[in-house]
DNA sequence: ATACGGTTTTGATCCATATCAAAAGGAATA
DNA sequence: TATTCCTTTTGATATGGATCAAAACCGTAT
């Protein structure tokens, strides 16, 4: 079985890392987390594989899936964050979601693509022709299993989001938002609440806040500011939360009765 | 390669039929629509796999599947209709989506289902434990690859269903549904516009509609009022609409500049 | 340090949709 | 036909969040 690392960026450029999300266990060789693929491949099936993908670096801002065109290509992030998102012709934007190092990236497509995806920073990643992966399930089916898995997590995740952006208020919203991301970050197990006091770092502006949670940035802000002066979180800066009592915020993002 | 007629009732009851919508060709037999697996399974596998199935009927009203409990089956629809949907302690309730007859449930579970599901009104379907399936696909990995294709076609459903509960004004989204709902029926192929005055079921209460699209039952009825007010559709019964300029409806939906 | 441009926060007001209330319609039953 | 019950529509009012406006903040350049 090969390590990631033997793939990684020290050997060979922006490795194959095929996931939805990373995992919770610390790569032994170089003690960053990675995931995916990894676990299931043997070497030379990652040889494989990874033969199939080109790589690609983007500036940030580069939007490098255009919403409703011919979908042409999955993508596996390995660097930096990508947004996806729906855009109405009057401007208005609705995020759809966030995807940062070994996400896999294209499934929400039939022969168009559902979505945009922009690059929010300095983004490298891994891109593989439709049909080059079709071929490559005859090879690895192993790898149809595991993307079968990331579709399931993805539409799990989307009914969570049709509840928040159906039914939720403002405050409900981004209690719940602040959870999910926390699980993101791995600061708690799925399912589980951040310690009291974690620090969460949240490289989002409040825009990206606002249109991931069909609000306004004033709005945003109020509701960020009310969680504050009722002692729930801190906010040391605009990048950074306190979660000081995630029990609390927790109450508020399930409704509790 | 065996047609689904001769799987059908009228042989063996509840014949499998794995899809996640029914397709825009009738069945050379029955004239019914069916879909599914019939096409890309010989006889010999879809007999395989019906043996994997256990036959349930549900009376109007059945929750079969109960949000947060453990993930034990997959479903496969053959008569009625279901609703999935998410709740809030309070009694706030999402609906994120209708299932029929050849639709495929069960995708959005990880270790726990995401959603409930309730019968709306008699229901059969085929259900399969989820364990069991999943040793199906080795036996067949046509079925794992049918899979991701319906969950792929879910996300982007799901997408489009984030704009529009976290972008679209009412009536934008009441507009948004009838069409998608025209879709649906297949009263117009995916992606184009149904014919003037096509005349469509709508076998759902307001509670459901509202409930689905992230508003009050006052303000779904108001909506469609206002559409019939403006000559873009008739409402000759609650249960019953017709489409008679459907581009206006769809410059309303997609907030046409 | 100061000035500048962008983002965020806070404040004041407005409005789309929710809420509350009542009337109208429709199906089932007496 | 009249009665009841439930759903839907319509009307009146309230309100959460949007919009408009200005101040505070923050990083960068001068």
């Amino acid at each position: 079985m090969a390590t990631l690392h033997e793939l990684s960026e020290f050997r060979r450029p922006l490795p194959i890392n095929l996931a939805n999300r990373p995992t919770a266990s610390n790569c032994d060789d170089c003690g960053a987390r990675h995931s995916g693929l990894c676990n299931v491949l043997s070497e030379d099936e990652l040889e494989f594989l990874t033969r199939a993908a080109q790589r690609v670096s983007l500036a940030p801002g580069t939007v490098f899936v255009e919403e409703g065109e011919k979908a042409a290509y999955f993508y596996n992030i390995n660097q930096g964050n990508v947004r996806l998102f729906k855009s109405l012709p009057d401007g208005r934007r609705q995020i759809t979601g966030f995807a940062g190092p070994g996400y896999f990236l294209g499934l929400a497509a039939g022969d168009n693509n559902a979505f945009s995806a922009e690059a929010m920073d300095g983004v490298k990643l891994c891109r593989f022709s439709r049909p080059t992966l079709l071929a490559v399930f005859e090879e690895l089916p192993v790898l149809e299993r595991k993307l079968l898995n990331v579709a399931m997590h993805e539409l799990v995740l989307a009914q969570q989001q049709m509840l928040l952006l159906g039914r939720k208020t403002a405050i409900e919203r981004i209690a719940s938002f602040l959870l999910s991301w926390a699980e993101r970050l791995e600061i708690c197990p799925a399912g589980r609440l951040p310690a009291p006091n974690a620090v969460m770092k949240l490289p989002l502006s409040r825009t990206d806040l606002a249109d991931y949670l069909g609000l306004t940035i004033e709005t945003v802000s109020r509701s960020l500011s009310q969680l504050k002066r009722d002692g729930i979180i801190d906010i040391p800066n605009i990048h950074e939360i306190i979660l000081i009592r995630p029990r609390a915020l927790s109450e508020i993002a399930e409704a509790a009765i």
